[in-house]
RNA sequence: GGGGAGGUAGCGAAGCGGUCAAACGCACCAGACUGUAAAUCUGGCGGCUGAUGCCUUCGGAGGUUCGAAUCCUCCCCUCCCCA
């Protein structure tokens, strides 16, 4: 009988593409030959602690690779972190996060499940929330699983290592977060984790609470961090320097033509579905000094658009772009805010209309020359109109609106 | 439990009785330049105010003083050393 999954070597090929770690490969090998021969799927698990609403980015390099898995045969297993989630995982984190409310974590939780099968396949995927275990755990059991790891393997971390030494705050829940993420692995029986390399002790503790609960330990898969518009930190959405999947086209398009050049290549490596052989011409362009890397920019910038929303709103996008930041000319749908015909200062137009935030923030941008109205610039911050024809305030590159006198 | 050091705007960090809405750096915003990149330069960065001031801010609550981020009391929180 033939199986239904490809040859295990063809299989790693897939599976390696773009990973930092996987580890061991013997094991991993042994495990996709076991399947090979049993016909059983293996069972390749990550995890996502729903801290802010959203799916972005950063978020899809793992959920691609999981996409991978699916497509090789395999089961995924999607855990949504709503009791880590509460904890708040200190990777990577230099200080203790805030912690969140179930109801709150539970409200991003469910575009997190909403977002996920714009990438995976729901036939393939268990979605699980780890409360659903956590929030029956007696203390017993709570002591049971704190006795199966030291504070010294814990302090090994080296982000705690580092708290430490500076004399910073580590709380003790925290150092709860990898045990708790090792228990999920038990509990859905992993066979693979899947995860950034800022994850990787998290995953290898995995291994070893699996052990300890008297199960085959998990691979260990990480994959790289990406890095958020800002071109330094990782992509996070508290950080402000995300582009969410669910994001409108033009802002997924403008948001991408922002990014530093340095992270087009890695762009596209981690984020898009372009294959092999034109990352490696994507690739010599970028070393090409003849070409511009913008215009290498803009493929990826519609190559993302068309993803997620497909091709027509990808050439929208294009054209939008072009209109309202290659030609400067003002963008075809805008917000409108209706009025009274009648004379208005400019200053409270722009914050009534809900356009900027305070009159402060107003008066600044008039003074610097940010301000215009149907294309001329205002500079006195006590400019007056008078309302009859509908006019476009701009109040700086990105924000516009269309002020309509009505009765 | 004892002793010590601290908590200042998004972050880091000055200030230690008036000239403090609070130096400086980073981040951020606007303008110039440009490829909505980088770099650079200029300005801004609590709110209200037709520009003079007014109001709310320096962990919290009280108090001293004409006047407090700066002094006192109590409370909360963090770190270090000792136990």
């Amino acid at each position: 009988m033939k199986s239904k999954f490809p040859p295990v070597e063809e299989q790693l090929e897939i599976i390696s593409r773009g990973t930092v770690d996987l580890l061991p490969l013997d094991e991993l090998k042994k495990k996709l030959e076991r399947s090979v021969q049993t016909g059983q799927p293996l069972r390749i698990k990550q995890g996502f602690d729903p801290t802010a609403p959203d799916i972005h980015l950063g978020h899809t390099v793992g959920l691609r690779k999981l996409k991978q898995f699916q497509d090789l045969g395999h089961q995924v297993v999607v855990i949504i972190g709503d009791y880590t989630g509460m904890v708040g995982d200190p990777s990577e984190k230099s200080a203790t996060r805030p912690r969140l409310t179930h109801e709150e974590v539970m409200e991003n939780a469910r575009t997190y499940e909403r977002q996920f099968f714009k990438i995976l396949d729901p036939d393939r995927t268990e979605v699980r929330y780890n409360g659903e275990w956590f929030s029956k755990m007696t203390f017993a059991e709570v002591m049971e699983l704190a006795s199966k790891f030291t504070v010294a393997r814990m302090l090994e971390r080296d982000d705690f290592a580092r708290r430490f030494a500076n004399n910073q705050p580590i709380s003790i829940h925290e150092l709860f977060y990898p045990l708790m993420q090792g228990y999920d692995s038990v509990m859905i029986r992993a066979d693979v984790e899947i995860g950034a390399t800022e994850q990787k002790f998290n995953l290898v503790t995995g291994r070893d609470i699996q052990r300890e609960y008297g199960q085959e330990p998990q691979i260990v898969l990480t994959l790289p961090v990406l890095v958020g518009i800002d071109g330094v930190n990782r992509m996070s959405k508290s950080l402000g320097n995300y582009i969410g999947i669910d994001e409108p086209p033009e802002e997924m398009y403008g948001k991408t033509m922002r990014i530093p050049d340095e992270l087009i290549y890695q762009y596209f490596e981690l984020v898009t579905d372009v294959s092999l052989e034109e990352l490696r011409e994507i690739k010599r362009q970028l070393e090409d000094p003849t070409v511009n890397p913008r215009d290498i920019k803009r493929r990826l910038a519609f190559t993302l658009v068309r993803m997620y929303h497909g091709e027509d709103a990808a050439r929208q996008a294009e054209a939008h772009f072009d209109r309202v930041v290659v030609k400067k000319e003002v963008p075809e749908d805008i917000p409108e805010y209706r009025v009274f015909p009648g004379k208005y200062r400019v200053l409270d137009l722009l914050v009534d209309s809900g356009l900027l935030d305070s009159k402060s923030e107003a008066r600044r941008r008039i003074r610097q020359g940010a301000v215009s109205i149907d294309g001329s610039v205002i500079q006195d911050e006590f400019f007056e109109i008078e309302l009859v024809e509908p006019v476009v305030i701009r109040a700086g590159k990105r924000a516009f609106v269309k002020v309509v006198p009505s009765r």
